[in-house]
DNA sequence: AGCTGATGTAACATATAAAGTAACATCAAA
DNA sequence: TTTGATGTTACTTTATATGTTACATCAGCT
């Protein structure tokens, strides 16, 4: 498959809803910014609003996060958006009959665990708020 | 795209190779075990070889590693397997002319690296002999 | 030398998931 | 009541992984 921007295209959402929170935020206007269309935002912010990072309500443009950006981590996004959230997959298709194939899928997902285990901390350790900071810092190195 | 099994085939293929060391390795023997076909075997094992983990001699099947399983970590095999390394991507197609949009990419990029550095410190911690032992225990468990 | 069976590799087919597109029911606000 | 928004679904397109087939090349044996 194509690689998922999902995350990113979230991040994006969830960023623009924080810094333009007294403007048009339509998904019309948000999917402008992401360069995408606007059922994909409205995807995306249906499981954001799933995951209780976003209010949103039919009719209105007017998504609001329910919790400060402060609040609110990079894990959180990645598991409202992404449904499988392994970031390594094992093959679970082995032969049973051999000893490398019965036994390696138990072996591997103790080894992947590991590796989900410390990414997710790290997704854990950065917030939003640090997402638009760096934003609007790279915005402001080039305008000023 | 299907989730990537490269990752855990390729291990699966080495751990083989190092527990039937004397035995048939051709890729058909190999392949009945990671129940997939001998050119996905071949394919994998020519990534391997090119990063200097596995030597093959063409027309004979006589695959060996080029050093101890202690000395290939995870990361090893990842990095010979996966030419798009990333775990996580950045949507590269966002608009400039928006201060969201032109700024989240190289803000991800930042963020997304430490994820990325966390992940491959953890997968480098890893051995191939740590997976034949996983392999191999679970193995002499079930048939004491 | 020739036969057999192996690898190396490429071309093509298929499967699967992401993202794009379009349509429409429903709701908000003027 | 009209306009324009969201929520959601179905379908299409695209990208990547894997499966399949074919065949050139090589090793090892007789």
């Amino acid at each position: 498959m194509r690689y998922s921007h999902k995350l990113s295209d979230a991040i994006h959402i969830l960023a623009y809803v924080a810094i333009y929170q007294d403007g048009d935020l339509s998904s019309a206007t948000i999917a402008a910014s992401v360069e995408s269309n606007p059922a994909l935002v409205r995807r995306l912010m249906g499981a954001l609003r799933r995951a209780g990072l976003l209010t949103t309500q039919q009719g209105s443009a007017t998504p609001k996060l329910t919790r400060d950006a402060t609040a609110i981590t990079l894990l959180d996004v990645y598991r409202a958006v992404e449904e499988d959230g392994n970031l390594l997959h094992v093959d679970d298709k082995t032969n049973p009959k051999c000893v490398v194939g019965a036994n390696i899928q138990d072996t591997l997902r103790e080894a992947y665990d590991e590796v989900q285990r410390v990414a997710e901390a790290q997704l854990k350790r950065q917030t939003l708020a640090q997402i638009i900071a760096g934003i609007l810092t790279r915005h402001h190195a080039k305008t000023q």
